[in-house]
DNA sequence: TTGACGCATTCCCATATAGGAATGTATTGT
DNA sequence: ACAATACATTCCTATATGGGAATGCGTCAA
């Protein structure tokens, strides 16, 4: 079965590196493909498959003008991800609190030896 | 090149949707790996297997109990990508106002038409 | 109209990976 | 010691996918 395609879940769009990379690039403002391409250095259908994939799976929009297409990260997209990790959110909290606790129990632990000692 | 191994990129890792569910399954309480089979009705390999690969890339952790092996997921390692995703945050947020905003003009646009007719 | 430009697409290949089935291994109970 | 239990691992196969190179295609300038 293996896992869902790249044009279909975005877990899988962001899983690629350089995907990542052009989404964030687009973050704030909308590119020509070339624009990509010179800033990141990846070979010009490398990015433009790339960007299919993006498009495909929403990560991206386009608007065409003249024969530029124009980029950029549709960032609402992004959120199913947002949210997904969310979910432990509260989780790596309460365990970074208990490495904490840890420490400070040790701290006291220690103090009481040099008191002793 | 390809992207990154699934046992080494944690974004990789999580593209699997199984992994996901197995994250969630096992986020708040330490499970023994038939439990994992059970309760999600994967094949006892295919669970082996994930949860060998969510173990080297740190996405669960791994206790020894005579021939049980508990496992419980690491949310501390879920971090990167909610950081990841969270760069997007603000600028959804600014994409969902606009969609407001525009729908609110387009409101009273209506209105003003009603009155007029 | 012709050529250059900007980008997309296609073909081929190498690789990672997920599932299925079978088997291996350590531990426990009798 | 032996069977059963709880997991892990291995072998094989099908498939998705990314890169590289070449090519296609629409648009603009001269």
């Amino acid at each position: 079965m293996a896992r869902a395609a790249t044009t279909s879940d975005p877990f899988n769009a962001v899983a690629e590196p350089r995907r990542r990379q052009i989404l964030s690039y687009l973050a704030n403002q909308e590119r020509p493909v070339g624009d990509i391409v010179t800033a990141l250095k990846f070979d010009q259908p490398s990015v433009s498959k790339h960007l299919g994939v993006l498009r495909k799976v929403g990560l991206v929009r386009m608007r065409c003008e003249g024969r530029h297409k124009y980029y950029q990260t549709n960032a609402e997209a992004i959120r199913p991800l947002h949210a997904w990790a969310s979910e432990f959110e509260k989780l790596w909290q309460h365990q970074l609190l208990r490495v904490k606790e840890r420490a400070e129990a040790q701290v006291r632990g220690e103090k009481r030896e040099q008191a002793k000692g």
